[in-house]
DNA sequence: TTATTTTCTTGATGTACATCAAACCTCTTC
DNA sequence: GAAGAGGTTTGATGTACATCAAGAAAATAA
């Protein structure tokens, strides 16, 4: 979260975090239709978000990692509006959303950081769009693993290698893709050479190629 | 804007505004990499915002109308990730941002306002990601002219006629089709009698059937 | 360990939508 | 008014991905 912080401010900062939470594999940090009350900070572990529509149907709308921000969608209208499920054991910080607006008054760089991490989503959101919605199968897988890797390195993983915490069917939630689709393109990928792939270990042979892929005229 | 602020506030608000800017119809209000510096409040005019690739492929990202706030996606980086084209001629609020900040700390409303926008714009965004991830052409559609016509509604227009104030292809590029898609899917609707189309001007016959279509359970 | 479930892969087939193409309509501009 | 450009509709055809299905591999439980 730090970023050009006095000491001071940072302690106040601190103050935030209410407490901790641990989320076991499987089970939900907050769910659709529960009443919001805080952020929460990712420590260690990983999530998915996914919204339902009325129908039942469901779309996976992100994946976090540690130090990251999940429950934003709460804020609109005091309930979340997705589930967020761990994906594997997982500790979030809770921030209770009315200390951080609180202390956001008097902190001008915490305010800012609190506007820039929305923005952020929000701007994430519109390349997620941009993919799902003119992008084909292959250029969205390239797409998804040169993003989840980048994030991987910036917490100083591997440039190469990853484990997927999903599975292909989550994936292809994200990516608006079926399972059978997402597990072709991958086997495709490692006909080429691109990647090796085994059940959800990952090594990425050739970036450069994944980068083409993404950047491919075809499509119009 | 208003929401239970009492008059004083409201005069406070008031002040954000440091001007009015019209943009002609085709004309951007703003651009992909320009300096951000203020957030855009709508009062009359339509506008469309979208995100281009690297390799030129274009999304409509959304669609905005009078009372709605764009250039959100600005604050992150400083720079816009977006256009926003004046699909009419436009009338907008400029409110800078760091005048948006500092009100926002002294006036708590203001500053839960500010915050319940953005996440409004992420929630939504997560509906658009369920739309292109999910549904097919006719449950897309079905879906844009139900949101279109009840923010119009919202606004004292008509609940069954709206006139179209973008192009096939941008409803396209919004809903993740082709242009011919989107203008088939509309003939299909007329012929089953649950709209009246000609041109840009759209009439609702069957507001329910449209939902139905929605809800379909079709696509699992 | 074995049993059971979950996840993944791969093949055969089907389909929704894209692409290509031509004609028509509407609005603008001169 | 004529001429042109941009936008829309509709048909014929192609294709990327979905669906259906079956077997293999891991993960989890007994």
């Amino acid at each position: 979260m730090p970023i050009g912080l006095s000491t001071d401010e940072l302690k106040r900062i601190d103050e935030i975090v209410a407490s901790r939470r641990t989320v076991k594999r499987g089970s939900t940090l907050f769910r659709n239709g529960e009443k919001f009350s805080s952020l929460y900070a990712i420590r260690t572990g990983f999530f998915k978000t996914c919204v339902a529509s009325e129908d039942g149907r469901d779309q996976v709308t992100g994946f976090q990692m540690a130090g990251e921000i999940i429950g934003l969608d709460g804020i609109v209208n005091d309930r979340h509006t997705c589930d967020a499920v761990a994906l594997e054991d997982a500790e979030v910080c809770v921030m209770p959303f009315e200390r951080i607006e609180e202390l956001s008054r008097e902190v001008t760089s915490l305010q800012r950081h609190v506007h820039k991490i929305m923005s952020r989503e929000i701007v994430r959101e519109h390349g997620v769009m941009l993919l799902l919605g003119s992008m084909r199968a292959e250029e969205r897988l390239a797409t998804f693993l040169l993003n989840l890797v980048q994030r991987l390195h910036a917490r100083g993983f591997s440039q190469s290698e990853l484990i997927l915490r999903m599975t292909r069917e989550e994936i292809g939630s994200y990516l608006g893709l079926k399972l059978e689709t997402v597990s072709r393109t991958f086997s495709k990928f490692a006909e080429d050479g691109i990647v090796e792939v085994k059940q959800r270990h990952v090594r990425i042979l050739k970036t450069e190629a994944l980068r083409e892929i993404v950047n491919s005229k075809a499509y119009t």
